[in-house]
DNA sequence: CTTCATGCAAACCCTTTGCACGTCG
DNA sequence: CGACGTGCAAAGGGTTTGCATGAAG
């Protein structure tokens, strides 16, 4: 196959953002992680790895990176906010409720789902998002 | 029909919680609204009024009614919080990202595409949450 | 009367901002 | 070198809590 540039870089170099020192850390700090993660959470992690960053720092990296779709931000039914490393196209996330991975799917059919929407309610949809949360297959043992 | 007591106040008496005048206000303010509103609105409303509510009371009761289930707490896009009164059953939003009037919608098929979330993922499913954003039939005039 | 709810204010997050310094390209 | 990014500390907003008072059942 062919050479596998981090997709944050990447995505960064792309889209003609600085690659400095804070951001590598944050983004192989996020690439670490196997599920949802707060920011409280990452700046924590930093802080243990020897590879501390700015609490605004931080902050400010997770916002680019959604903004560059490799990272999602997602609402925990507690109401918490959390975010994912995730594919830059339009998908849905399964979040386990234990240990908190998380998986990707893509076009499981919604669009009949929103199409209907629309016809029950006259709304014109525009966008939508689906979460759903459960057991992952290692937490159902 | 039936008489038709407010499902707010209904939802309190069902479950053994006392029915003050705090609760009774911030109710009233809820039911008059269309859309979705957000605490601080509620509280700004209830001061408009002469209906004075404590903050914490405000809050504490939106909990309330949320655990209730006859309310509902929103995740915006935008990253806000909103609530919106909804019937204690199982559904999905369609918020108006212009006017921010809400319909709710049952039975969408949902279920096909969680069973296939489900095979494709070995994720156990519990629980989901759909939203969808657009125009309302107002708004697209 | 007893238990539960309220109100206030302070405490507590979490997140953003202003600004001087550092650094990538 | 010049624009962009960083870090700090302080500001900001939203939400929760402790505690004494007040009302509901």
């Amino acid at each position: 196959m062919t050479a596998n540039p981090p997709p944050m870089i990447d995505a960064l170099e792309r889209r003609g953002h600085r690659l400095t020192g804070p951001r590598r850390r944050v983004a192989r700090l996020i690439g670490g992680r196997s599920g949802h993660f707060t920011a409280a959470e990452l700046l924590e992690e930093a802080r243990a790895a020897d590879a501390a960053v700015g609490r605004a720092t931080v902050f400010r990296s997770l916002e680019l990176f959604a903004e560059l779709g490799v990272l999602e931000r997602l609402d925990l039914p507690s109401g918490e906010h959390a975010y994912v490393a995730c594919e830059p196209v339009h998908h849905h996330h399964v979040v386990c409720s234990r240990c908190g991975r998380t998986a990707e799917v893509t076009d499981l059919g919604l669009q009949t789902v929103v199409s209907e929407a629309e016809r029950r309610t006259g709304f014109e949809i525009e966008k939508h998002r689906l979460e759903m949360y459960g057991l992952c297959p290692e937490c159902q043992l």
